[in-house]
DNA sequence: TACTCGTGGAT
DNA sequence: TATCCAAGAGT
């Protein structure tokens, strides 16, 4: 039995890369147990999240919900506080919600089939065929961007990776390279070999096991692949939050349970328009802040500013600070009169972090608000 | 398809 | 300091 070029050229890859893991591979906390819902949580966590970002939050996690019927038990609220800081909500509301289907759809256990674990909330092809491989010792390819970079790299792909065709054909390659034996290991070596070896800038061909078969390589292109999109430039807003005292409490509210930071909480605010000419900055900022808190407040006044860069936008925070009268804004489900001490047991975002820092200064923020 | 959705590490 | 961009999914 003979192998054609091409079947010459994906063993090569998979044998080296194999071989290079057994002895260059990373050790994990995650590759140290074969408990799939731990498996799970560090795939989650580590979407568009780097390695050392995911560690300590990986083990608060577990250690505040060591099962899954831990964490569909759990309230929200301490799903997301525990996810505080890490970034893309969303993952941590789908992982509260996959939880609950899987105690009422798999008797609490994590379900065995790609189909079953591709249905779960939060995850997509990509992220069910690592843990129904990794964790079950199944065969499902992955394409996350280790992946991506690394095959545009070893093939040579020299068109757009969004593009729905070159996607289509990259998943070939990862279905095609996925070997019968230790597929489990194979995943994990070439996120490895992308992460460290195969990196976005400054690739370290030298030790790469499978430059000898790297078409960009041969080439010298290796640096600029794989190919990106221009970059758009993000637009700039503007927006506002109050910090209102009533005595020794501070108001906060809770987001929209969806959408941007949602289910997160924060001093109460939102997007200001100041562009447009006419009135003062200070004007728009108090009118904006009167329609969110329409009771009485004296004196709303400038605190400070914060900048924050999202993803797709740069907001400036304008923080603002006032006190209330009594018995004004009732206590809901959705707002609070917190004690400033106990504004670490909600989940804020990280911008609005940087307002309670400044508030748990007792020589800056209280002592000014206070006097 | 293209946009939304966070944050911090790396360079 | 600015920019890129990371173990992507949902809409």
């Amino acid at each position: 039995m003979s192998r054609s070029p091409q079947q010459n050229e994906f063993v090569f890859f998979t044998r080296n890369l194999l071989k290079w893991y057994h002895a260059h591979g990373r050790d994990l906390p995650w590759r140290r147990t074969a408990d799939p819902y731990a498996i799970w949580i560090s795939e989650i966590m580590l979407q568009q999240t780097q390695v050392a970002t995911v560690l300590p939050y990986y083990a608060r996690f577990l250690s505040r919900f060591p099962t899954l019927r831990d964490l569909a038990a759990a309230p929200l609220d301490k799903v997301l506080k525990s996810w505080e800081g890490l970034g893309y909500y969303a993952r941590a509301r789908h992982l509260h919600r996959a939880a609950n289907e899987m105690v009422a759809r798999f008797e609490g256990n994590f379900p065995s089939r790609f189909e079953e674990i591709l249905s779960l909330p939060g995850i997509g092809r990509s992220t069910a065929g690592a843990i129904a491989t990794i964790a079950l010792g199944q065969r499902h390819p992955i394409l996350d961007g280790n992946v991506k970079r690394v095959l545009c790299r070893y093939f040579c792909v020299e068109e757009d990776p969004k593009k729905k065709e070159t996607e289509k054909q990259l998943w070939q390659f990862s279905e095609k390279l996925l070997p019968r034996k230790e597929p489990d290991h194979y995943t994990q070596a070439i996120m490895d070999l992308g992460a460290t070896i195969c990196t976005p800038a400054e690739p370290r061909c030298p030790l790469c096991p499978v430059r000898n078969q790297c078409k960009a390589f041969e080439k010298g292109v290796q640096g600029r692949l794989p190919m990106k999109a221009l970059g758009k430039r993000v637009p700039e807003r503007d927006y506002v939050a109050g910090v209102l005292f009533r005595g020794k409490r501070v108001l906060i509210r809770r987001r929209p349970a969806k959408g941007l930071l949602g289910g997160l909480w924060e001093f109460p605010g939102g997007q200001v328009d100041l562009d447009g000419k006419g009135r003062s900055v200070e004007k728009k900022i108090t009118e904006a802040l009167r329609k969110e808190i329409p009771w009485r407040v004296d004196q709303w006044s400038p605190w400070g500013k914060v900048k924050h860069t999202f993803t797709h936008f740069k907001m400036t925070l304008h923080v603002y600070s006032g006190r209330s009268g009594e018995r004004q804004g009732q206590n809901t489900d959705e707002q609070k009169w917190v004690d400033v001490e106990a504004l670490s047991d909600y989940a804020f975002s990280s911008a609005h972090q940087k307002i309670l820092l400044k508030l748990k200064e007792p020589t800056d923020g209280q002592r000014r608000l206070f006097s």
